[in-house]
RNA sequence: GACCCGAUAGCUCAAUCGGCAGAGCAACUGACUUUUAAUCAGUGGGUUGUGGGUUCGAGUCCCACUCGGGUCACCA
């Protein structure tokens, strides 16, 4: 009697049992003597490819063919009736459907059949047909096992919804959600695009260091690191800026480059600590040169990569058609916070006016930290239509030329959409005297409580001293375009693999 | 870093006022020769994130912790 079995096993979860059958199938498999993890599978198309290749075709037309092909894929479904049994081969973008007929397969066949589980890899070989439903489907002749799951995928019809498993164990996320995947295929062509503009315009895709001696281009806190062989501590770069600009003193004169930057920030829905930036320089231009470029840049992306220069994005359209308007730092506080103009060249009342509304003051209190920080209060939350803010106050901008005019403020401009700020651009400093001292006043800055003031790179004025051509130059954040493009409210929707704190235990 | 919210079967989700922890898919057994979220009959599967506490009784209330999400701060 069973229940009177003294030595009877202890029950088993649920996740458990399942892997415990998997595993008994792959021994009965390995028993029948069939490969579960062949080395290869030569194969015609995989399922997006015949679904693309023969949607056109009808019934009597495959019928007349009688194509022979070999299909690879994931088992996402299985319809057994008795004899005949359906099978879905899904390669994350469609399915193409089997219809297997036990009594037609030679015996490996059968055997790697009666072994499926969901999630395995096969390879299929058949006759492509129509069911008498429509329905594109390989009767299949013969099939191999390429590859066996242990474990069991995500449930078919909702997919997987947990966030923490989607950014965790990506790969459920991709195998199982169609629209994931379709975010990295358009960040994919996003960047293609922009390689491919930035090519046809001239510019040339360099590499230079991610590790550096000096941590300059930005005000970031930096992640450091060690080089044994040289006893040398090195910082990972938060922004490639000073070695492009080393490229045009050395007569590379249209630079960009498409890499990762590192920043030991905090983490949020548009911050990642490794997060990727193009950054392009661009001799004899300025950063007006610099507005047209991004925006056709931009505008031609979102129609070729999504197909209009109006997109949707949390819920309002943003127009990319250029151009964009401009809005100095100065107009924009005028316009949103109705100051005088006389207050908006006074410390005091820029200071008061912050007070009044309650908002962060600035580590620094000068007339530049002042006037952006009540910009950023008070002006950002209503650039969501893409917006060209300009002339930023030169305490908050050591590596940009001053304005003739106005040598309080500097030719720059960060483009804002969507309330994100996905560019950064300036006409770049050369005089190297100046530039010295605004290194000088950068670290007083750093003396005095910022931390992210930027570093003194003594070797970079060496290299302005021998003369960098006058140019523009820009950053453009690539995870946040493709937030745009993709309508995805956090940027780790846009990166493969966000960072997340290990689990426990 | 601060505050708010969340965590229940492999997955997606229920569980009324604190009163026997459930469904669908998946798994397992069986039926079925054109289904496609197949269908039908049956079976198994839970330390309700972790650790304490209150209570006759806790998924539910309280405290701490872990991880995640969001907001703020910092920043691109």
């Amino acid at each position: 009697m069973p229940e009177s079995q003294p030595q009877r096993e202890p029950k088993m979860s649920e996740l458990d049992e399942q892997i415990a059958n998997r595993h008994k199938k792959l021994a009965a498999l390995k028993d029948a003597g069939v490969e579960p993890y062949p080395h290869r599978f030569d194969h015609d198309l995989e399922p997006s490819g015949v679904q693309q290749r023969f949607a056109e075709q009808s019934a009597e037309e495959l019928e007349q063919a009688a194509l022979s092909l070999r299909v690879p894929g994931r088992v996402s479904a299985l319809r057994s009736h008795g004899k005949t049994s359906f099978a879905d081969l899904w390669d994350g973008r469609h399915k193409l459907q089997l219809l297997i007929r036990t009594g037609e397969l030679d015996a490996a066949s059968q055997q790697v059949f009666e072994n499926l589980d969901l999630g395995d890899y096969l390879g299929a070989t058949g006759r492509l047909m129509r069911t008498r439903t429509g329905e594109l489907t390989l009767a299949v002749t013969h099939l191999v096992l390429l590859a066996k799951a242990l474990r069991p995928m995500p449930e078919k019809w909702h997919g997987l919804a947990d966030v923490e498993i989607r950014y965790r164990q990506r790969y459920l996320d991709l195998a199982t959600n169609p629209e994931s995947r379709e975010v990295f295929e358009a960040r994919s062509a996003l960047v293609r695009g922009m390689r491919r503009f930035l090519d046809d315009h001239g510019f040339l895709e360099v590499e230079t260091p991610m590790m550096q001696l000096i941590p300059g281009g930005a005000a970031a806190k930096p992640f450091r690191t060690h080089h044994n062989a040289l006893d040398l501590e090195l910082f990972l770069r938060i922004a490639p800026e000073l070695y492009l600009k080393r490229l045009l003193v050395g007569g590379m004169h249209r630079v960009y480059e498409i890499n990762r930057n590192f920043r030991n920030e905090g983490i949020s829905t548009q911050h990642n600590p490794e997060f990727t930036m193009m950054e392009l320089y661009w001799a004899y231009a300025d950063y007006q040169d610099v507005m047209k470029l991004v925006e056709e840049m931009i505008s031609h992306l979102a129609v070729t990569v999504r197909g209009s220069a109006q997109l949707s994005f949390r819920g309002e359209t943003i127009d990319l058609t250029p151009p964009w308007p401009r809005l100095s730092i100065r107009e924009g506080i005028a316009r949103y916070a109705e100051l005088g103009a006389a207050a908006l060249d006074d410390p005091q009342a820029l200071l008061a006016e912050l007070r009044r509304r309650g908002a962060e003051l600035p580590a620094i209190r000068d007339y530049g930290h002042l006037l952006m920080a009540l910009f950023e209060a008070v002006v950002e939350p209503h650039l969501t239509q893409p917006t060209f803010v300009i002339d930023h106050p030169v305490e908050i901008s050591p590596l940009a030329k001053q304005r003739k005019d106005d040598p309080r403020f500097t030719e720059r401009f960060e483009l804002y959409i969507g309330g994100m700020e996905m560019a950064n651009a300036f006409s770049e400093l050369n005089d190297p005297a100046l530039q010295a001292q605004r290194f000088e006043e950068q670290m007083a800055q750093r003396a005095g409580g910022d931390e992210e003031a930027h570093s003194y790179d003594r070797d970079y004025v060496l290299a302005l001293e021998h003369a960098m051509p006058p140019a523009g130059g820009m950053g453009v954040g690539i995870d946040r375009l493709t937030m745009l493009f993709c309508d995805r409210a956090s940027i780790r929707d846009v990166i493969l693999f966000p960072l997340m704190r290990p689990v426990a235990g």
